[in-house]
DNA sequence: TCTAGTATGTACCTTTTGGTAAGTACCAGA
DNA sequence: TCTGGTACTTACCAAAAGGTACATACTAGA
């Protein structure tokens, strides 16, 4: 549906950091401008694709500002918009919740994937 | 991967969280305890495979309780845990946010949608 | 010239997710 | 007896999300 009825605001920030990548490339820009390989350097295991198509859709939800240099070889710098600060203000305590039980997450995560395995094998 | 490697607490957060209707079903609970039935005309427009589910896996992850009466015709309680209530306290900026930012955010969620559509038209 | 590095695009495929429709066991009321 | 409401399950399917691999245009350095 093009009209959607956000019921408790949560939707409407998921929503926009729904996403594999989303909330790392918050992360990671939330506390300084970088260039894209840096950024891809930095965050890991994110391919191309998925790091430029996450960055475009940030992009035009105003979260994120791209910044060409326009240079030879290409230089492309990433930022967060003041929009995009407010949202990772309000991804903060999140953010600290899971640091807090990251063990206890850890847990429960392993053992979904563990049960998983166990059932295809 | 069963080694889930959280960069910021919010990958851990959003593990726990991710899936279409859980921050609903945190947000309808953080109220007070509720049965199945009530739960479901709730949140509207959900199909009883995905929210019995979605709090199967809530369950299992410690974040909400689940209260079998054990009567015929069945009565079943849902109600969060004191984890759960945690992290739906870490949840309120985040949910703030969005209703903050509602607006603006249906606006690009549509916007979305309508490229979408336009692709597919 | 050949390789590597810059940022990005694109075609294709797999996995995950969400959704529909049906069925279960039981009882109350019309 | 037939319908509807309780909570829940299952089989099957469609759509979306994610991932791999390759291509681009250009330059610097070996």
């Amino acid at each position: 549906m093009a009209t959607p009825d956000f019921v408790c605001g949560l939707d409407a920030a998921l929503a926009v950091i729904g996403g594999k990548w989303k909330p790392l490339i918050l992360f990671h820009l939330s506390h300084e401008a970088r260039r894209y390989g840096d950024l891809r350097r930095a965050i890991g295991n994110v391919s191309d694709k998925m790091l430029i198509q996450q960055l475009k859709e940030l992009e035009a939800d105003g979260i994120v500002d791209r910044l060409d240099f326009k240079e030879i070889p290409p230089k492309v710098e990433y930022s967060l918009t003041a929009f995009g600060q407010t949202l990772a203000g309000a991804l903060k305590p999140l953010c600290a919740w899971g640091m807090e039980h990251l063990i206890e997450v850890e847990k429960l995560v392993s053992r979904r994937g563990a049960s998983k395995v166990a059932k295809v094998a």
